[in-house]
DNA sequence: CAACAATGTAGACATCAGCAACAATGATGT
DNA sequence: ACATCATTGTTGCTGATGTCTACATTGTTG
């Protein structure tokens, strides 16, 4: 039909791409299979080769997201220097930095976990989440936070972080408070933990 | 057609139910409004009435959710006492409970704030959280809080809360640790605003 | 009781996801 | 080299959906 070759040759790193500007942009609602395939100059059947359905699109697009989000927060690390307390806000601000950006995203990447047959998005989630644990991990060896299962001990603030982009992202804060109100959850996770060790 | 009368009586009110039902069970992606006349025994052309399209429902989902929300955070705070840290517990608890006994609908109520013409639901956004932001006000006057624009005092705690129920839903933390990590989180918050005021 | 507004019905259209039969291309073994 | 097979795309079909329009029924109001 079109004067293109049979073969797309790498169909799925194109569909990839292109459904993850359309999530980002319109959101996971609006996307559709047969658009994207237009989109990327394909038959309407084509996807199906690689992704069998709708939710196995999103599924991998949920795992390139952790795959993203962990390059993201190492880099922050990395930059942050030395020092526990520029690393944690260094990561804080660089997570809600990605949730703001990509929220439909985001929505994706935690909506599949708690999926059955979702392994390969446990996996690319819990490396993600690796450099935020060596964070907290840090602030305990040096004192500053209380002992115990990091994974708990983080998980406040975590959860504050992911708030806040939901609030910004829902419209309740605007963009530019976003920063002000990280480092007022760091601060007051950080005075909190120390008091309690 | 089937024997029932023409006019169904209320059927907005009675679309409204269903819905709820529907998207507490299997979500907001899954609502067909075909399927919705169906259950409720109506032709398919029906809810437009009083829908005009599929947004127009969700909006109205979303107001009915304010409206509920509210009830429960005032009938929580009421039951609290009158001391300011028992308020701020109880209706913190209210509204975790409330955003993991139907996270579907606490998405179609953010997702809909940042649209346009969404005045009503503006409206009765702000009377649910006006509960508590009196609750705010009480320990800014107690003197237990740091001062200053109350809803800004109040977003990194409301935060948190939104964020824990996000960590619930997505699954990341299992609901018996609820309470726990609600508590845990009031009391990051209560020492740190202490200690800055 | 006769218009008129409100509410519901029926059918049409475009689109979609999922499926299956078929076609073109690439890879493999001999 | 070349026949065979697996991979990857194409086309057409089915059932379902949201939205639209023309029409039917009922309730209301002057």
């Amino acid at each position: 039909m079109a004067d293109r070759p049979y073969h797309h040759g790498n169909l799925r790193a194109a569909l990839l791409e292109q459904a993850e500007r359309t999530v980002r942009e319109q959101g996971a609602d609006r996307l559709s299979l047969r658009e994207l395939a237009r989109q990327v100059g394909v038959s309407h059947g084509a996807p199906r080769r690689h992704f069998p359905d709708r939710q196995a699109l999103f599924d991998a697009l949920a795992e390139s997201g952790f795959d993203r989000l962990g390059d993201e927060l190492r880099r922050a690390v990395d930059a942050a220097g030395e020092g526990f307390e520029p690393r944690l806000r260094a990561s804080a601000a660089a997570y809600v930095r990605f949730a703001t950006r990509d929220p439909a995203l985001l929505e994706l990447m935690f909506a599949g976990k708690h999926r059955e047959h979702a392994d390969a998005l446990d996996a690319a989630a819990e490396r993600a989440f690796a450099v935020l644990l060596d964070v907290i991990l840090q602030g305990q060896a040096e004192g500053v936070l209380e002992r115990g299962d990091p994974e708990r001990v983080g998980l406040v603030l975590f959860a504050t972080m992911q708030g806040i982009a939901a609030l910004v992202t829902g419209g309740m804060v605007d963009e530019g408070q976003l920063d002000g109100l990280v480092d007022d959850a760091i601060t007051h996770f950080v005075r909190g933990s120390r008091a309690a060790a």
